[in-house]
RNA sequence: GGCCCGUUCGUCUAACGGUUAGGACGCAGGAUUUUCAUUCCUGUAACACGGGUUCGAUUCCCGUACGGGCUACCA
């Protein structure tokens, strides 16, 4: 970008500031939506679209908008919708009108808009700005066989059939006829289209280069193109933001903008950089997943075969908050060295001017360390009801005041929410597992009369608390004339039978006096 | 192929002409912790390349290379 373009914008920018002064009031508020295709389970790079959709319009006091863009009969996919609408209500980030969420510019779903797409097809027809073609799609693959790059547009538009190179009554015969029919944007050539990006600049693009997209397909529905511009326009969207595999197309859009007279109100448009793979080339993809053992969607995914299924960021056991914390940092800063934000903090720091160019690679490492983070510290009450769930699914006990003291004593050494029940395993049953190794490493058959004697002691103790427990280990370690490291390994080793977990003593209290004594009989019997 | 976008430590990124190029993840080392983890400290490592513009370029311009996106009656 030349300085002359830089001071263009500039200018620009004060233009439409001093015509967004002269608009009715119903301009001043910010309106953004997000707008997924429910072709299956939506991507984690869509829910970041979403959030930064969601983070701009709290910023703005604007409104979120979930507009369902299911135009594509081949593509609709079962149970797809519903999908988006969990996954949105997982993350926080509810919409304020939308599929599933009311409000007055519906309906929200393009499937039930079919007739005025139509109806503003037909009228930018009669604008001049469209026309109708009636080549079928073999014929137009045919055509691309037979020439490398082959484009309808207006070098090749006279030699095929439309209503530009048909003659008026074989035109009129054609569509009384009901044969298939599809409009089509007519691109007229010697523009230059400025797309005026809020995280690119400006971008121009020749008319010339553009081709005359299909706007109403022979079903009747709307391509994206049509769709996404009528839309947009009725439901007074003041903000574009969406992937930057858009910013091509967008060109289209202006002139669509234009053809409908609708320029004056047409929303700012922000191309989001595409999330990439942890490694390699390209753009993160669903088989990434499988790939590199970890998940790429917010929600599991179950489709008809395994590989149509997915997991997803809740079932690994991502808390909501770090998702979305790990999310809004890919491809956005906050201009400050603050790390950890909550959904709110997120909306007070947002600002597209942030939003980063390039294409940021998916780390899921630094995913795992904002969970862990997230998990470290959540109140434990809040923790006690995650790992509920999962301990009735393995049938342990899920009594409160437990639960809590199960998240206190693990929170600090797990990464996912599954780890409190399965590192944490001995905390809910008997330990299963011995670390022999540490055993042969620290058991001595002399020991044996010792130890005997402290389950003794340890059975004494009243009341069972761990400064109580450590005191009387420690005096028994005095009086027998051992050392901590000969006595606290086995303790340990007797009652979760690895050594990595909470202080002992922590979890003897955790465990009850009772199954802490019989967990050191059973180790005595055991080695 | 054509069009468009991008390029700072391995990764996410800060810097908006003058800095010892900052932070975070990861990794390495150390301290604390009678385990593991946490916490704390330290270290590691980057301006893609070549031309300009300028007193001075990571920063502005051009080109090259590389990467990415689009190129459907898909979104």
């Amino acid at each position: 970008m030349s300085v002359l373009y830089a001071k263009n914008t500039a200018n620009h920018y004060r233009v439409a500031r001093k015509k967004a002064r002269q608009q009715p009031a119903k301009r001043m508020s910010v309106r953004v939506r997000f707008a997924p295709s429910p072709t299956g389970a939506l991507h984690i790079g869509g829910v970041r679209t979403a959030l930064y959709n969601y983070l701009f319009a709290r910023k703005h006091g604007g409104t979120f908008i979930l507009r369902i863009e299911d135009t594509d009969q081949n593509r609709f996919v079962p149970g797809a919708e519903e999908y988006i609408i969990e996954a949105l209500k997982w993350t926080g980030l509810v919409p304020d009108e939308g599929v599933g969420f009311g409000g007055d510019f519906g309906p929200y779903r393009q499937s039930d808009r079919k007739a005025i797409y139509q109806k503003y097809a037909h009228e930018l027809v009669a604008r001049g700005h469209a026309y109708f073609a009636f080549d079928t799609p073999e014929e137009l693959e045919a055509k691309r066989q037979a020439e490398e790059n082959f484009t309808y547009n207006l070098h090749t538009r006279a030699g095929l059939k439309n209503s530009l190179a048909l003659p008026a009554d074989v035109v009129q015969q054609q569509l009384d006829s009901g044969a298939p029919v599809v409009i089509r944007l007519k691109v007229e050539p010697g523009q230059d289209i400025h797309v005026r990006d809020l995280v690119r600049g400006d971008v121009v693009f020749q008319s010339s280069e553009l081709d005359d997209k299909v706007l109403l397909k022979a079903d009747g529905m709307p391509t994206y193109h049509l769709a996404n511009i009528v839309d947009d326009h009725l439901m007074g969207i003041t903000h574009v933001i969406r992937g930057e595999e858009w910013l091509p197309s967008t060109a289209h859009h202006v002139l669509l903008y234009r053809g409908f007279g609708w320029e004056d109100t047409m929303p700012q448009f922000a191309h989001l950089p595409l999330i990439l793979k942890p490694e390699g080339n390209g753009k993160l993809s669903k088989r990434d997943g499988a790939k590199f053992g970890m998940p790429v969607f917010p929600l599991a995914w179950v489709g008809k075969t395994p590989e149509e299924s997915f997991p997803g960021f809740r079932e690994t056991g991502f808390l909501p908050e770090a998702t979305i914390n790990f999310l809004a940092l890919l491809g956005w800063h906050p201009g400050s060295d603050q790390e950890i934000f909550s959904l709110d903090e997120l909306a007070q720091a947002f600002s597209v001017e942030h939003i980063g160019k390039s294409g940021a690679r998916f780390d899921f490492e630094k995913a795992r360390w904002f969970n862990q983070r997230y998990i470290q510290h959540t109140a434990n009450t809040v923790l006690a009801g995650h790992i509920r769930p999962l301990a009735e699914a393995k049938g342990y006990r899920t009594d409160e005041a437990f639960l809590e003291q199960v998240a206190a004593l693990m929170k600090e050494r797990v990464t996912f929410l599954p780890d409190f029940v399965e590192q944490g395993y001995y905390l809910f049953e008997p330990v299963h597992t011995y670390d022999n190794d540490m055993i042969r490493k620290k058991w001595n058959p002399a020991l044996r009369p010792a130890f005997e004697a402290l389950i003794q002691e340890i059975r004494q103790v009243a009341p069972f608390e761990a400064p109580a427990i450590e005191e009387k280990v420690q005096q028994f370690m005095q009086e027998n004339a051992l050392k901590p490291g000969d006595v606290l390994p086995l303790l340990r080793l007797a009652l979760a039978g690895t050594m990595k977990g909470p202080a002992v003593f922590d979890m003897a209290v955790v465990l009850g006096q009772a199954e802490t004594v019989q967990r050191l009989q059973r180790f005595l019997e055991y080695k």
